[in-house]
DNA sequence: GTCTATAGTTCGATAGAC
DNA sequence: GTCTATCGAACTATAGAC
């Protein structure tokens, strides 16, 4: 039975305490306590704090790509509608199973340092662009102008859970079906009314 | 003709960086800086740099619910439908219009210092509950738990719009209608499911 | 692989001169 | 109302023992 590794343990300190106070506040006597170290022994593992928090982010980024294609490959849905679906809950399950990674390119990202910030780009535009796809696929009638408009409101409405979703409270199903009503009556309609 | 009050220069530079760089990465001494005194001077305005934070938050959610009145006031609209639009168009044009202040609520509200966030709940309760009961009017017979998804839901997206709106590449209308047709179309049609 | 000890910085806040 | 000077605390990161 292996011990889960001292990289991953320290990872996943970082990330809770991250999300929960912030980047800033987040000292690394803190994180290393967490795992029962001492602050200078962290340095063993990581070469400094910027570096636990760009493999955080890498780490939380892979996350959600690796459940959008996930959802790919399971998926047997026929209608565009129904794809769509699977995909806004698949989105918001890989997010809420593993929030204190995936929740900090909501929160904090934004104001990361450059360098940190730098290499994660691309992963973030790996995984938008499989959702631009999606919704050109879904949405065939739409301008792309508006598909970029929808894809970054779905996302901030999605996202915006993380702030007030209770699982005691309520089911991601329920709200993933909220959100893809809206999304998908509204979009529709206004091709309707383009076409006309 | 009035100069600016120090107290309101100090407020604003404070704000800017605030939503440029995140509060605890803010130091008094940049603050100060940017308005041209010291930082031991910034004491002579304010107790403490949480009292800086505070103010700065407690005028952005005044300024946004100035903005939702306003709108009720100046609204001749017919329909519910009209109404939703007309607020979704004043929340964005106020949000955006006074971003450094009215940001912070959205990327930094959460890790604020519980003094601080104690003082703002109440004022920002009563933002949510006018969303709220316009959200009841325009959609009586959609379930309370719903409309509660819905209002967060749609707050998520168009808070979203403060990390990509770029007034060069579109306009704030548009956005909103976008928003506007989704919710109302996906809500409406919602109904018609359940009454059937 | 973890420890102690500490260098070197920066911070919020205070005291007192002007 | 702003200044200088500084206190005490906290931080990241390093060096070297074990």
């Amino acid at each position: 039975m292996a011990v889960v590794a001292p990289k991953q343990r320290l990872m996943d300190a970082a990330a809770e305490l991250f999300s929960s106070i912030g980047y800033a506040e987040t000292s690394l006597r803190h994180i290393a306590s967490n795992v029962g170290i001492k602050a200078g022994s962290v340095y063993y593992h990581f070469e400094s704090k910027d570096e636990i928090y760009t493999d955080v982010l890498l780490a939380g980024m892979d996350l959600m790509i690796d459940g959008f294609q996930a959802v790919e490959t399971d998926s047997n849905s026929t209608s565009m509608r129904e794809t769509l679906a699977e995909h806004v809950v698949g989105h918001l399950k890989v997010l809420h199973a593993n929030l204190a990674y995936t929740s900090l390119h909501v929160t904090t990202f934004r104001t990361a340092p450059a360098a940190v910030r730098r290499q994660l780009v691309p992963r973030r535009d790996e995984y938008e662009a499989m959702w631009t796809a999606l919704l050109r696929a879904a949405l065939p009638n739409t301008p792309v102008s508006e598909i970029s408009i929808l894809r970054l409101a779905l996302f901030g409405a999605m996202n915006s859970s993380i702030d007030w979703f209770d699982a005691g409270r309520g089911s991601l199903e329920e709200f993933a079906e909220v959100i893809t009503d809206a999304f998908w009556a509204g979009a529709t309609e206004r091709q309707q009314r383009v076409a006309q």
